[in-house]
DNA sequence: ATAAATAAGATTAAAATAGTCCTATATAAT
DNA sequence: ATTATATAGGACTATTTTAATCTTATTTAT
């Protein structure tokens, strides 16, 4: 329950070793054998990546990856939208919400866009540097 | 992604009814008429929400459920909790951990505990009242 | 007894997630 | 030019989780 999918997992795994790295680019087979990955399935996750303007790619020989910003300025939140518009804790909070029979008079509707806007920002607080800096994630003050 | 499933959004509905009417108990047929959530579906959610202490049940003709706490004493982690035992953002966080070829030095597994930690915080500062109370559900104050 | 309610096990259906396979395209090095 | 190595992307399959249903048993007020 509100587990972040694998290709997220991933994402996050992947970006934090190319911020690591003194290399110019790093391809998905240096990534995927160091943290023992699916080259397979980290390819596309780096491709979801790429076309979300998180990544920039170089095709070919010595191509691979490099961060667009860098890991201080690249917050969580912007990892997960690469793969999903917006978090919506129950359905009637995004586009399907046609479908919701109680639509209108829905007593879940309004309160769960604040909660998941707080959950929101709590990843828009937190950069993938952040996640190897325990102290400064404590620290971090959210006021609503 | 981060979606509450529909058992919890079904529990969190059923509470908020329960705690609306005035009647000493109410039964899962009645709910799931105003609601228009399948029966069976709410059977299950009921008796889960029963086990661990949310609601209480009495069989038979004119049996039903009613609250334990207050609605404004009864948390939405209690709910969660209710189906699962915490929240897990990636599994090795979880019992299943020891799955997990990283561990050890897993760069996720802290930072995401920190994070998940923040979630619950969100859930435990909401009762079911306050989703009816969208001015209180702003003003909280999370300090971390 | 009967009717109306919860309890619970077993099964099935549907949807989301995870993973693979195959082919195309780009590019540096030889 | 050719080759080796990388990304790009479509199609497909497998697995897992979630959702829903079906059936039978038990409880209890009338």
């Amino acid at each position: 329950m509100l587990k972040l999918p694998k290709k997220v997992e991933y994402a996050i795994l992947a970006l934090q070793y190319i911020a690591e790295q003194d290399e110019f680019l790093v391809s998905t087979k240096e990534i995927s054998n160091h943290l023992k990955l699916s080259f397979e399935f980290l390819s596309k996750v780096m491709q979801v990546l790429n076309k979300n303007g998180i990544i920039q790619s170089q095709q070919g020989t010595k191509g691979g990856y490099k961060l667009v910003l860098q890991a201080n300025e690249l917050k969580l939140i912007d990892v997960i939208r690469a793969f999903e518009e917006n978090i919506n804790l129950v359905d009637c909070t995004g586009e399907n919400s046609i479908e919701c029979i109680r639509l209108d008079n829905c007593s879940l509707r309004k309160p769960m866009l604040i909660l998941q806007g707080k959950i929101e920002r709590i990843f828009y607080e937190t950069s993938i540097a952040d996640l190897s800096d325990h102290s400064k994630l404590l620290n971090i003050k959210l006021e609503y």
